[in-house]
DNA sequence: TCCCCATAAATGTCAGACAATTAAATCGTG
DNA sequence: CACGATTTAATTGTCTGACATTTATGGGGA
């Protein structure tokens, strides 16, 4: 099932510029190049590794793509190596995320149960070092999200906004770059339910019990909690998948 | 709109390569194009954008590195929408986690109780969902920590198998890919830190436990010992930094 | 002194050509 | 007619050379 393929072993099948590419990535992972930087101009490289400018900046295009480089234009221009920011960083977690969902016939309850489990992992550290701030702002999303006539779209971010808060409030930036990819990849699939006015209260409501929990930093009620919210989404999507079943018979191929 | 060659702050006007790299990745990532879909050939595409074909090129090589398309050559070759395997966006994952800790500065202690948290979350699925050969790759990898000797890159390599078996019993790919790349993207921070036979010996009994106490599917007391593991794991970090802090004062190299 | 402009260096873009690869059509032979 | 070998066409991979655009830098004149 998981076996370590053969379609590494050998460096010399690829593309020119997918070498010249993976071999200046080792260098910045490897810590040889670091943040800032500066690359050989194209033409030096295109000397050094023996193949045409195009080649070349083909291979830096594809680390302009991950984020590794950015270039400048100018004199005194070039590629740099690019200190990645949490923005970048979660913005290319998201987009493999809702590749590898919408793309892998990946169901929405398993997406689902694992951003809740991810979830309950944060709230421990959350109920330790949440801030009034966090507070407010998943307040002030429980206000947002009470408002009647609220789109689906609407309430699903705020719903979305609530739970970053929540966990921000671990004050751990690597968990909530994980998160926040977590909740992104699963947004297509979750603006495909419809969130009735009766649904929305009892999300609503478990939002403000664990906004109580979380300035109580009462770890096992917030995870509690959590669990539940869990199982009330996951019954939403199975009514909203079987109201579609019933509706129409093939829209998927 | 007449001539817009100076009010291009808000359309963000970039290379061409990235505008139709950015085209082509929204028509995937919004559904218009689909797995195995074939993209035009890259004169077609030259022609339709209004662009040479190297820039082109530059847009599809960018897509490439994202793993959202790949190319075959020959008749009928072409660009094709890639179906992400979890293994590729599990190499994605783990590269942007290296390049987020590496390159920001993120300690070792942020990173590590991120790691923990998000596995802490795994637990309760672990536990529910567990079969024996979870537990019987778990226990293989005690055996294999528990050999004197072992070189501490090969001690940390199996500790990753053993936690991988464990989050891999949650039997969720998704929940899964997370803990592979939070954990494979620490991996550099973690081969700096060096065992000594008395805190392996510590490690493993705590591993010992938890594989018990999953098979006897008690989620919370896995929970606990994670937790167990994670303060070990970050005294550990510390000895070594005050070592080398107290070796070395400057030269690194 | 300060502003304007020429210069140079670097990336961005274009055009055309050839090489390499591969599937499919064609052809020749039994 | 059947089947294998060969040619053909389509497509990506690579190279060469040129020009356009952007930007820091330095020099010259009011």
């Amino acid at each position: 099932m998981s076996d370590n393929s053969k379609s590494q072993q050998k460096t010399a099948e690829k593309d020119l510029s997918a070498q010249i590419a993976q071999a200046i990535r080792d260098a910045i992972l490897s810590g040889d190049l670091v943040a800032d930087d500066r690359l050989p101009s194209e033409a030096e490289l295109s000397d050094t590794y023996g193949v045409s400018r195009p080649t070349v900046r083909e291979a830096l295009k594809r680390l302009a793509a991950q984020s590794l480089i950015r270039t400048k234009r100018g004199a005194s221009g070039g590629a740099f190596v690019h200190r990645l920011s949490y923005p970048e960083a979660y913005s290319q977690l998201a987009t493999t995320a809702t590749l590898l969902l919408s793309l892998n016939e990946v169901d929405f309850a398993t997406a689902c149960r694992a951003r809740f489990a991810l979830e309950r992992g944060c709230a421990p550290l959350s109920a330790q070092n949440r801030d009034v701030d966090h507070l407010a702002a998943m307040r002030a999303e429980i206000t947002r999200q009470s408002q009647p006539g609220l789109s689906d779209e609407a309430f699903c971010a705020s719903d979305v906004a609530f739970h970053r808060a929540l966990v921000d409030g671990a004050s751990n930036p690597v968990l909530s770059w994980h998160l926040a990819g977590a909740v992104e990849g699963m947004q297509p699939l979750m603006n495909m339910i419809t969130f009735r006015n009766r649904d929305r209260a009892e999300i609503v409501a478990l939002h403000i019990r664990i906004t109580d929990a979380l300035e109580a930093r009462d770890a096992a009620l917030i995870d509690q909690l959590l669990n539940a919210l869990c199982t009330v989404t996951l019954r939403q999507a199975e009514a909203t998948e079987s109201l579609h079943a019933q509706k129409n018979s093939g829209a998927r191929i």
